[in-house]
DNA sequence: GCAATATGTAAAACCGGTTTCATGTTTATA
DNA sequence: TATAAACATGAAACCGGTTTTACATATTGC
């Protein structure tokens, strides 16, 4: 509250002195290294405790670059997908006695690159990136730091003899999930699917993109472009899309989001122009996030399990650091799963 | 990705080797301290770049007890509601070029000892605390700690005279939110109002209950101790709280929560019982989640300015560790803002 | 009973910066 | 021109741990 110093917290010398003996013996004890005398170790534990002695995390670090931290950046935190996964990670890193860091880009470049700073800076001793659009420089520069890293909800789909293989990944095939809500659709009887599909330039978006498109190849029918809106992937851009769609002369009777924001935007529009859901036109969105089920109508979506992505990927740094997984970068892959709610399916009681 | 020894990074003898200097110049050019030559600058600068420099934080923390770290902890992150306030202090964080350790204590005492240990070891810069039931003893641990702090929603009703009066405050008077809730379904004609508390333990939840009790009797009106459900702050509570009311032979034609979560548990279970909102029974909750304006019917609630209390909160950190702000304890209460929407009020056309 | 090995501890170097102190060089001032 | 003040830099101490080296003592094997 003050600004004043702050009280000098004692040191290893300071527990020295008052157990008689050398600081380098105090510091075996503190991390139980070669042989110490049970004598001394019980003065030396008794000093710590009367000086209510904490060792000092920086000195530590400076001699072992062992920080104790792990990094996690993220998008932002507007999409309530991302805290799911934060949240697993944070489970897993503090069972693992870590402290996480957390940084939000907001999707900007600059960004990025302050995360790379700040991991050069903080020594943070593993580094989780969620559906981040590093450059392959940046990549390489990571590399370079070697830390740690898993990366995560990036794209399978280029995954294959690219920079990113050098690294670990943990994921969800987007690709399958949204060809299986596109699939639900087309045996629902539509035929005409609006698309509203993020930011085109994201290969998170892109791949989610591929999978609406494959399916539609598979049965027979073609991808129409005037029924694909690409922009933001923020609810807003949801509203505006099916606004667009709206407006249409013959407008499609059913849409398919590229993830739930999106698809909450356009329940949004669809409500204020009095088209019923489903009726009127069906809806699916992706990530499963938790407001899905709490709208009405519920919300059809893809669960991309966020959660297992999260502590799988949190799981994977410890082993790295632990040196419990060693050799190539791994590539771990979880299934969609489709989740059929009352947004895509007319009761026909 | 690999388990390898990390890439040693040059450090000030490099540079100051690189550009013919001593190490103390190098360091003298890196703070903008002291006299430096411009030709000396430029040489060590361009050494800088040369070798990708980059300093280190711990040894820089060992000698400066600063960390550019800001700690902020957080009961859990189901409820949104602290995620807003993640977010606001992040932004804050981000901006004064800081980073930001995150740590949730699920709620339990043990984490939040925690949090003590980690203050000591990184040394973190500062610290908010949202919400958490530090005992006096640790708030003293704290204060010898001696590091800027800033609580936040805890409880601005036993403000004054307290340990906790030592630190910074912000907060927000949820007594009067509390007040204005119930008083609104009071205006609606409703005698018979149902509470669902959350935790009596805790703090928060006991002031927003006096919040209760005194729009009660200022109506005239008794508080019945039936009506009040205390039990957790999770929408489990609020769908058990909701089935007892539903239970009873006179149900409540109201029903209050403490927080929003408590009252979405409420409404599913009304919506599983068939019990129509507000026709049947009026609903409103607190805190304004993102949620809150999603479900049906759209939940009128009590803004209780999440992001202006985690932004005031961070920015009052920075004026402490700049010094821009000396002096007692501030304490900066954010009025509550009552939003009513459709569950409270039955549309009479 | 003596060499070989195990046990126990102190002293000192080291990690990579910051900061103080000392000293030398300019420049300004009288 | 002498001298004080400003400028500029190097040397060394320091922050608080870890780790290596060396040495002393205790125990074991043969």
């Amino acid at each position: 509250m003050t600004n004043k110093i702050r009280t000098p917290n004692p040191t290893i010398y300071d527990i020295a002195k008052a157990a008689g003996v050398s600081p380098g013996t105090v510091s075996r004890t503190l991390n139980n290294i070669g042989y110490i005398k049970d004598e001394t170790r019980q003065k030396i534990e008794k000093a710590m405790k009367d000086l209510k002695y904490i060792p000092n995390r920086a000195a530590r670090t400076l001699k072992t670059k062992k920080t104790g931290l792990v990094m996690m950046a993220i998008p932002d935190t507007d999409n309530p997908f991302y805290v799911d996964m934060v949240k697993a990670v944070q489970d897993v890193v503090k069972y693992n006695g870590y402290s996480m860091i957390l940084y939000y880009t907001e999707g900007k470049k600059s960004d990025e690159i302050k995360v790379l700073k700040m991991l050069h800076e903080h020594y943070a001793d593993g580094l989780i990136l969620i559906n981040l659009s590093f450059s392959k420089e940046h990549l390489k520069e990571i590399e370079r730091i070697n830390c740690p890293l898993v990366l995560s909800s990036m794209c399978v789909s280029t995954i294959g003899g690219r920079e990113e293989d050098r690294f670990d990944y943990v994921g969800v095939d987007t690709r399958k999930g949204m060809y299986l809500a596109v699939k639900h659709l087309i045996m629902q009887g539509h035929t005409s699917i609006g698309y509203i599909g993020g930011v085109k330039e994201l290969e998170v978006f892109t791949e989610r993109y591929e999978g609406y498109c494959s399916a539609f190849i598979e049965s027979g029918l073609k991808v129409r472009e005037d029924l694909v809106f690409w922009k933001n992937y923020s609810e807003t851009t949801g509203y505006e899309a099916s606004k667009y769609f709206i407006s249409m002369k013959e407008r499609p009777t059913a849409v398919c989001a590229a993830n739930d924001m999106l698809a909450l935007g356009a329940l949004r529009a669809f409500e204020d122009s009095g088209i019923k859901v489903p009726e009127d036109v069906a809806l699916v969105g992706m990530d499963n996030i938790d407001t899905a089920s709490r709208v009405k109508p519920k919300l059809t979506t893809v669960s991309i399990a966020q959660s297992e992505i999260g502590r799988t990927a949190a799981e994977l740094i410890y082993k790295r650091l632990n040196g419990d997984e060693k050799g190539q970068s791994k590539k771990i892959i979880f299934e969609p799963r489709l989740i059929v709610r009352d947004s895509s399916i007319i009761f026909t009681g």
